[in-house]
DNA sequence: CTCCACTTCCTAGCGCTGCTAGATACAGGA
DNA sequence: TCCTGTATCTAGCAGCGCTAGGAAGTGGAG
């Protein structure tokens, strides 16, 4: 049907709109009225595709889990041996984050309400989480693989966030995360 | 001089006031209007104190600071030995962090412009911060101990937002924490 | 071909936000 | 008692997310 297809390819410029938008000028000025102005709709239109601006953030943020995956898996593939591994991991997320820092934020910082730690958590973060997972699989010794998997995660994210936030001087960032990839890899 | 002692009164009621509504109902609660209505003032009155509600909120986040480092001296005070110290400073943080979510969120998630990778950061922020060094000191071998508390502590500000923003279960939460203690204590 | 029903879309507006210009009330000194 | 300067308030601006109600356009039945 024709206008199902429509309905998709606007629905699609919407994200796509946002994501932009909030690459270049951050999420603030994402708003309802210059993203209907973008997609040359009126306003109301936005909330016939979506529940609310939240629900557009969320979409941008799953878009984001997909690349996110994408790196880590590329990455690790090419590594030379575990430990390597582990370093150009968390070299590739904390680069996909400094990249793209609105994108990150909506996909980790920003309030936006998706089934994260739930059971139907999107396919495309659980497959950016089973890549950290394997990752550090090889140093996790007897503990629990998912719990190692987690804390190493919030050792990333905790340093970009802080970082990115004005909080820790970004000199020190590659000492930074050395420090925690020689924790987590041995 | 009266006048200047109550008008550092009414700072100081200001001040409180957002912090009490913050913690009460998160700073989105936090409106210019209501907390002129709080203080039995009108609006423009806050901005003859400060330069707009970012700084409120930064001035918020400093008694934030002196708290914080009140907590983790007492803390670490009183620990049995190095390795103790350390899973107890990091408890007393997270600790920290879970009971004041708001106040956490504007020491160091939000944007409130203050002086802190530069030369004046604050004196509460550098005593607590300095004290999570001593913690690690033991432990941070040849490495730069500055930049092992850095990442500590990164650790520690992953493990609280991300929780806090529902990316990362509840449940886990005690055996993240020791596996992030561990890795920092050997 | 005409009419009607239905879907799609837009205009206009609500209640809220942070912030500020200009008018008013009040204080202390001559 | 009058005047000057400060302290404070009222009223309003431009923007926000979101929505009700009406207009326009589409597609099928007679």
């Amino acid at each position: 049907m024709r206008r199902e297809r429509e309905r998709a390819e606007r629905e699609r410029a919407i994200v796509a709109a946002a994501r932009e938008l909030a690459l270049a000028e951050g999420w603030d000025a994402v708003t309802t009225r210059r993203l209907a102005a973008e997609i040359e709709y009126s306003q109301p239109v936005l909330y016939s595709h979506f529940k609310g601006k939240d629900a557009i953030m969320a979409a941008v943020a799953v878009e984001g889990f997909a690349e996110l995956a994408a790196a880590l898996v590329s990455v690790r593939a090419s590594a030379a041996d575990p430990r390597q591994a582990v370093a150009d991991v968390a070299a590739a997320y904390v680069a996909f984050a400094e990249q793209r820092p609105a994108l990150y934020d909506a996909m980790f910082t920003l309030a936006v309400d998706l089934p994260f730690a739930s059971s139907d958590v999107p396919t495309d973060l659980a497959r950016g989480f089973a890549e950290l997972a394997e990752t550090v699989r090889p140093f996790a010794g007897d503990a629990d693989l998912e719990v190692v998997t987690e804390t190493f995660w919030s050792g990333l994210h905790g340093l970009v966030t802080l970082m990115r936030s004005g909080r820790l001087r970004r000199e020190g960032h590659q000492r930074r995360l050395a420090v925690l990839v020689d924790r987590f890899s041995r």
